[in-house]
DNA sequence: TATGAATGAGCATTCATTCAT
DNA sequence: CATGAATGAATGCTCATTCAT
């Protein structure tokens, strides 16, 4: 029963334009009209084709959480030297920016897939999605060992769920909205700020 | 077209078994699964019964929220009280465990809505949901009216923004994952760590 | 399964009511529209009661036709005096004023009704339809006695046939169109026409 | 939301057995029978066929009366050559007996669907329904030009109005009644009787 | 490989009919 | 007798999926 690895050229065009006109139809015309159909339309191929490359919708979706997840994981990499360097305000709010800037990418095309998240599925966070949040720990260690008088931090694994989470849920969220009551700007200072009081604290308290 | 309102008791315990069934409904067989006949099936009535209450599915849906909001609106009011005259450690913990409470209720038949929340809609977060924004907002302002000293904070929307959306965004989230890295105690204390030395910090700066 | 007949006042009255409410009802509402939730509404009694009278839907339409049959043998019957003593341009004229002015009758509840017939039953025209028929036959027949010259017609069946299924469906019709090309007048005056000069062409030839 | 035209023969079929099989249900089952379902059954095909060629229901229909409508106006464009040369007798025996071969084809399968004819839309005649009127009095005057001497009647309206409506409503009428009174033969001779003498008294008097 | 017409199970919804009150 | 909430079979329609070409 399983497809086929595109081995070709067309293939791993044809696999690339189905996951990218999966983002592009769920930005358009939202979850409940994203159909195959519709899909292997804006892919430029026939439905037919659409199921060479993959069993079914979900495993569509599921590609297109992998393409996303690689996505922002080869973004976090990237950015890992620069992000070091920085003192903690200046290093969340560059990667705050450089996160909304990716999910505002292309008319906001991841935007609406990493609102729908795990809803598309139907279950917990995707297997897939956990390992941004693994890389982002991974970096927050990294940056602790460059700053080392952090490590008085007490509860590390607290402070990077909240840190993690919040400020990822907080910008879906806010870039999600039509009219927000604060500006991106203020959104992002103010959690540049949350994190370095919150590290001050914790840090006093050692 | 408009359905008759319940008149009689039979047809109140049915609209209430059709929400309630609805909310089951979605934690158990998912949004993609929650069918009318689901519904109504779960509810203990026909699918023509569902149709004497509801307009259609959305009007269902609609419903729920309407339920939930209110359920929400109805725990932060019964609260206020008790929370405005709490130190802001003290109040945030206290709120979030009343609201992490209330999700878990009756086998977190709400959780899952309100993971999906306006996913439902295909849209933005829909009209009922910014009243528990609002109500939140309210709530605060009461509580710096009784503790003046708050005043001093500089950015208040920003403030709200952050706390009243990182609270809850991230309460769910962490209630609907099956295997957390912390628990919800740490996760409760570090969003009240954080609260509290946002504020620190920022009462400090003025 | 034969419910009982109506003895006593009331019955009598809801089955009035409802049969109105059926002309009504079809004539607002069409016949996709008229459902017995309607009916009854209509007649200002619940779709329980209206089965207490009506085996079902079917029977209402029934009724209706009864009902109808009936209401155009009165007129027939209380016409032909006046009738008989016109001569046959009049004669032609006069019934298909009345005949118009019938089916005009209540904002034309009768219209609607007679230009569906027999598709309500979905068959060819019902056995009541036929008794209006042969009236009209009927009373062609004693116009005959009295103007007795009118034996020398050859082929007095064809005629009849021609002339009642002519001048009531040319009727019906031209009361159903929304912008007739001409007027009721023209249209009478034109079957009248017809009529007296195929009368006299047949007994030219006799 | 359009469905796909037709580009292949495949699909020129289907669409052409869906037309045929709606005569064909409407014949046998009633209007009221008449379901997407019983229809797709007919034309061999499944529900699904029948939505990739018609956006609904109605849209069957409204192709159906095309077809119809197509098929008489070839019938009458077919026939007008012969039709001029003919007297009025002969060419109204003529054009009826055309028509009602037509009406009676296979199995009748055009007849109820004449006789249903606006109904099913449940509003005054269609507009498709309008251009065979407009095509009959077309052929009519063409016919005028050919014998000048009928420019002599004065209502030509009226005429054309009493003769084509009457006509085709008594054929219609006629040909869907299970036991008739008179045989076509008599019904259309008197409907030749009728015009030749309506049109020889009406210029007697000009 | 690619196609796209065809499929058919499944959905939302309606409505004639019933029956406990 | 009257009610009207409840029923459930049936309808119109969709869409993920298949397969002959």
């Amino acid at each position: 029963m399983n497809r086929r690895k595109p081995s070709q050229k067309r293939a791993k065009n044809s696999v690339e334009a189905i996951i990218n006109a999966g983002f592009i139809s769920l930005a358009k015309n939202g979850l409940a009209n994203t159909t195959t159909i519709h899909i292997a339309d804006i892919a430029g191929i026939s439905p037919g084709t659409l199921y060479q490359y993959f069993d079914n919708k979900e495993a569509v979706y599921t590609a297109m959480e992998r393409y996303f997840v690689n996505d922002i994981l080869a973004l976090l990499n990237s950015v890992v030297p620069e992000f070091i360097q920085l003192d903690i305000r200046a290093g969340v709010t560059f990667l705050l920016h450089k996160l909304s800037e990716k999910l505002l990418e292309d008319n906001g095309r991841y935007l609406k897939f990493a609102r729908h998240g795990a809803h598309i599925f139907d279950e917990n966070l995707s297997q897939h999605a956990h390992e941004i949040e693994k890389k982002l720990q991974e970096i927050i260690m990294q940056y602790v060992m460059h700053h080392p008088e952090l490590m008085r931090i007490k509860s590390i694994p607290t402070f990077n769920y909240l840190i993690i989470n919040g400020g990822i849920l907080i910008i879906i969220r806010y870039l999600s909205e039509s009219s927000p009551t604060i500006s991106l700007e203020q959104l992002i200072d103010g959690l540049g700020n949350m994190a370095i009081r919150y590290i001050a604290g914790e840090m006093q308290d050692a």
